[in-house]
DNA sequence: AGGGTTAGGAACCAATCGGTACAAAACACA
DNA sequence: TGTGTTTTGTACCGATTGGTTCCTAACCCT
């Protein structure tokens, strides 16, 4: 009935996500934007509302990808018990930082910082967020000990905020040094009081 | 000899690195600045070279007046042990988050993630205000508890990366609730293996 | 009081910002 | 083969970006 686009819009979602998460919402120019996605003004503004809808579209769409897959992981009773679990997963942030010279960081932590996302409806996606991964923590460290459930909310807390400071440091390019240590400690954290 | 500056360059980089600390470095545009550091442009190119520099001597400011402060109340054996000091400091950062609403957090750790900034000088200083705090922590750790100097640095490492966790949290809004968890977490690293 | 020197302030600058308008192009369907 | 519909690309928009110029104002010192 019309002339089919060129382009495939998740693929763009996904390159836009990229660049939002590396440089964050105002150091990621519209023409930034355009050469990455490898489309043009008219097919942009036509797909996508303007650059804040896809900013939080690309929310949506990393919370859909990334934190659901961490989430997934977190869950997954095939990657052993509830502790094994999350030191896998900070396992495999420190692999990415120090095999692939990692410094994105993670795009949730990043934009909580971001002050140009602040506010309305990017803050309430974020905290939502925060929460998916909160939850995931709490679950699995439920599950494998038999902790009361104070104690578990306490500790996912506190590797929740281990696990956006690993997130941090690796940003700034200091996890490399540091990534071991912190994993230990929360190791400790994990021992039976989670 | 000439004509006397009309305003305190110290406050007005002070002001300037409330601003550059809330906002970032492309967020705080220099309107913006020269509003809140209360000058017009000619002064401001004439007093600091140009908005690069005075982010650059705002990172400096901040280490010499905040980290420097911190680093302080860490060393300082009238606020108790390093255990206390430590938890001390955690118990700071809670209170202001929780009872003055801070939603700032930490120019050190909002800066290592602002990409704006990364790179060059501004990185190196990062990395430095970092070795900075994670050294303070090692030497509270090591002070009160007979520790051997590995297991004080990779706790001090993991404590570090509880605190930029919490800081992150705190700017997200989240740490409200939070904060006494992520805290009594810590308390638990810094039980005997310290 | 006057000269030397510096700060202050406004006018101006090109470049870039995000966003719009609109015509040409490419398809589906009749 | 049109015809209607949507995408695409480009030209253009005002506003704002960081930065420079340059004249005037204000001061210290002799």
């Amino acid at each position: 009935m019309a002339r089919p686009r060129e382009f495939d819009p998740e693929m763009a979602l996904d390159k836009a996500m990229t660049l939002f998460w590396d440089l964050g919402y105002e150091e990621a120019s519209l023409a930034e934007l355009l050469s990455t996605m490898e489309i043009t003004k008219g097919s942009f503004y036509k797909a996508f509302q303007d650059k804040h809808s896809i900013y939080l579209a690309s929310l949506d769409h990393y919370n859909d990808k990334v934190i659901s897959g961490t989430v997934a992981f977190l869950s997954d009773r095939e990657n052993g018990s509830g502790a094994e679990r999350i030191l896998g997963l900070f396992g495999k942030v420190a692999e990415a930082i120090d095999h692939d010279g990692d410094r994105l960081g993670c795009f949730l932590c990043n934009a909580l910082v971001d002050k140009a996302a602040a506010g309305g409806e990017a803050e309430a996606k974020l905290q939502a967020m925060v929460h998916r991964l909160e939850n995931a923590f709490f679950k699995a460290l439920l599950e494998d000990t038999g902790a009361s459930e104070p104690a578990a909310r306490e500790t996912a807390r506190g590797i929740l905020s281990a696990y956006f400071g690993l997130r941090v440091l690796g940003r700034a390019g200091l996890a490399k040094q540091m990534a071991d240590d912190c994993i230990r400690q929360v190791g400790r954290l994990l021992k039976k009081a989670g």
